[in-house]
DNA sequence: TCTATCATGTAACCAGTTACATGATTTT
DNA sequence: AAAATCATGTAACTGGTTACATGATAGA
């Protein structure tokens, strides 16, 4: 990932809102607002003039015009500028054309589940399953009836979210069932991991393992483009 | 999501490892490391003793003891304490119970993909599409290899990653081929703002439009638990 | 001998958040 | 008359990143 010199969500949806016209903070965050953007977009309006203070200071957008209705504050216009058009376009096109790994809360949690008791992870995994079940299922009717008004195209956001969501119903009803029914290998040693506890050694037994199998895995692995793995 | 004191990944994975036994920083490292926990969690180690400070200097971790091996640097071991597994457990529970609402790039960049050409945006999730089926075929291959020696448990992040990527990929091939097709409905207009642009009035209809899918959206809404609307 | 890496830390810096301040206008 | 909200901004703060500094030991 290239590193921008503004980098969060909020500036680049101002740039994108300013590509269509030249528009002035409030305005802009308006029409954010009004077209739902919050629900795809992680923005912090607090942190709109901060924001477009510093998209200005790199030149990708600049100050066109200040006016005045009435007594109302000075609003000043920005318009987008050609690096920031060209910024725009480079960024989009790196966000749509390469996927970029990235970090959700709950990969990271089931990466840790260990230290967890399983039985507490069961009961876990069933309470977020009835919050899944109940979201997509409100977000499917929520769709269904958007779309009988709006073309589908200001949608895929929303049904890209629904279709993510709803894999991750399937997978953790998956997991819920493996460890309800015992099968899940390796459930043993959790269990008694909690129960009594590892000593030391077989601690490091465990690790041991898992070093045995990255040996193993890094052998078996045919070379791919995969080779990200000697980078800083 | 309560705001926690210490509330990056990397401070989780610390307690987590403390949680098993006592330790020293660099020791924490290594085992996260040599566990392949980077790949599922976000961690710059770079940020290690700076978190570990921030940990200690909220009480959830403490020194325990400094020991030198011959002249190196003397290392400061450190235990979990009890506000810190109570920490550890209850955040755990809510990364595991509760669905937090996070923002993907990818999502972001679909709900701003108007301002591209469409045909930009097809080559674009042509690329996206193509890396998606190697990655997500070689992390199935290397899934089946690692489940020949290590129990599934130590897995399921990965099973998880996987599962989510393959959503991804199956969404993606979708939509490109609704464009590819022209059967994207919306596609017309979305073509048409790229060849002539859009008056004013125009954009404000699509606005009005918005707004008023928004307002008929809510009506048909049978009140459901979902009234978080109301929050601060 | 030179380099790598083991191991620990400090300090400057920065993007972005929070909280505050201001005052006009509109709604109740 | 009071409350809400329109509209703009500033300033302090903070979590976390980056970069640097240190020096020992092990391996080439």
């Amino acid at each position: 990932m290239t590193t921008r010199k503004v980098g969060n969500p909020l500036a680049l949806a101002v740039l994108a809102t300013l590509s269509e016209a030249p528009n002035h903070p409030y305005d802009i965050a308006q029409l954010l607002r009004s077209r739902g953007k919050e629900q795809s977009i992680k923005i912090n309006y607090g942190s709109l003039y901060t924001v477009v203070r510093s998209l200005e200071r790199h030149g990708l957008i600049e100050e066109v015009s200040t006016e005045r209705e009435g007594l109302r504050p000075e609003r000043t216009v920005y318009a987008i500028t050609g690096p920031g058009r060209e910024e725009l376009h480079d960024w989009m096109s790196e966000l749509l054309g390469i996927r970029q790994k990235e970090y959700p809360q709950f990969e990271t949690a089931l990466a840790l589940a260990g230290v967890m008791h399983p039985d507490k992870v069961l009961t876990l995994l069933d309470k977020r399953l009835a919050q899944l079940a109940q979201e997509n299922a409100a977000a499917r009717e929520e769709l269904t009836r958007y779309l009988a008004i709006l073309p589908r195209l200001f949608l895929i956001e929303g049904e890209y979210a629904l279709a993510m969501a709803e894999a991750e119903e399937t997978f953790v009803r998956g997991l819920a069932e493996s460890i309800r029914s015992g099968e899940l290998n390796g459930l043993d040693g959790w269990r008694s991991l909690h129960k009594t506890g590892l000593s030391p050694e077989q601690w490091k037994q465990l690790d041991d393992m898992a070093k045995r199998a990255a040996a193993e895995n890094s052998k078996g692995r045919t070379r791919t483009t995969h080779d990200n793995s000697t980078s800083t």
